[in-house]
DNA sequence: ACTAGTGTTATAGTTGAATAGTACACTAGG
DNA sequence: CCTAGTGTACTATTCAACTATAACACTAGT
């Protein structure tokens, strides 16, 4: 695992939610064990205590359960990944339709460059093309 | 001006794309005076140092320009605002995109969410009618 | 028992954001 | 000249994130 860090955001906040993702994306499933502590400090070259301050929040937020002496593991609670998964969805949702609409950006708009953005990347994603990131005037 | 701060991001940084957003939303435009260090501070209940470094900074990216004894004005180079723009809105729908798809969505699904997001904001806006959040499953 | 690997807790120190307070420099206007 | 309003600079302090290090508790396997 690797991730690059955002100096803007605690680190501990980011790797929880680079854990979030991969296993609302399913790449954790259920079950799973996720690293130790120890493990994963080492890994990222991170503190310990940062990691197990990550690791406790996300079991407050019910996304691991924790075996003492053994590790931590991915809820087998599915109803819960995917009510993490409404939730950070909707979260990424509403931050990108506000942020458009207080750059001036009307709906109509936003719709537009969406399917342009997403053009863009299916292009690259099939030929290899150098995309030029234009954007439609608001 | 009022803003809602979020506790995990430096404040400066958030007034500093409040202030952005008013410039290249037009609500505040080129030439127009922006409020003075201390009369902002006092206003959002900041230290006056911290709005100094906002103010700093935008100067840096050349979103102000400073007349000393006198104030700060937003830039009248056009162009400038024009460009800040545009890397709002690309960082805004990369963010968007890129986080969509760590969750699992596929492109298709990235733009009817969208359009689903955007019409639910659209009755809010006629009819006041109170939307339920739904969002197709990826 | 012993060991290795796990989670847990604790103390101390470093760093940067933000605050509090003060003082200085420049400009316009009376 | 003097005042009010502006930007600028500096020191000291508080607080949270992060680090460094160590110790303790639990579990499985030998």
């Amino acid at each position: 695992m690797s991730i690059e860090f955002d100096n803007n955001l605690p680190i501990y906040l980011q790797i929880m939610n680079h854990i979030k993702r991969q296993i609302v994306s399913g790449l954790l499933q259920p079950g799973d064990k996720i690293p130790s502590v120890r493990e994963l400090a080492a890994d990222l070259q991170i503190n310990p205590n940062t990691i197990q301050r990550t690791f406790q929040e996300l079991e407050r937020e019910e996304v691991v359960e924790t075996k003492r002496g053994l590790g931590r593991y991915v809820t087998s609670e599915g109803s819960k990944i995917m009510a993490i998964k409404k939730e950070m969805a909707g979260d990424l949702i509403h931050q990108f339709i506000h942020g458009m609409q207080e750059l001036g950006f009307k709906n109509q708009d936003i719709v537009t460059i969406v399917k342009e953005a997403v053009a863009v990347k299916d292009n690259t994603d099939r030929k290899g093309a150098s995309p030029d990131g234009h954007i439609a005037e608001g």
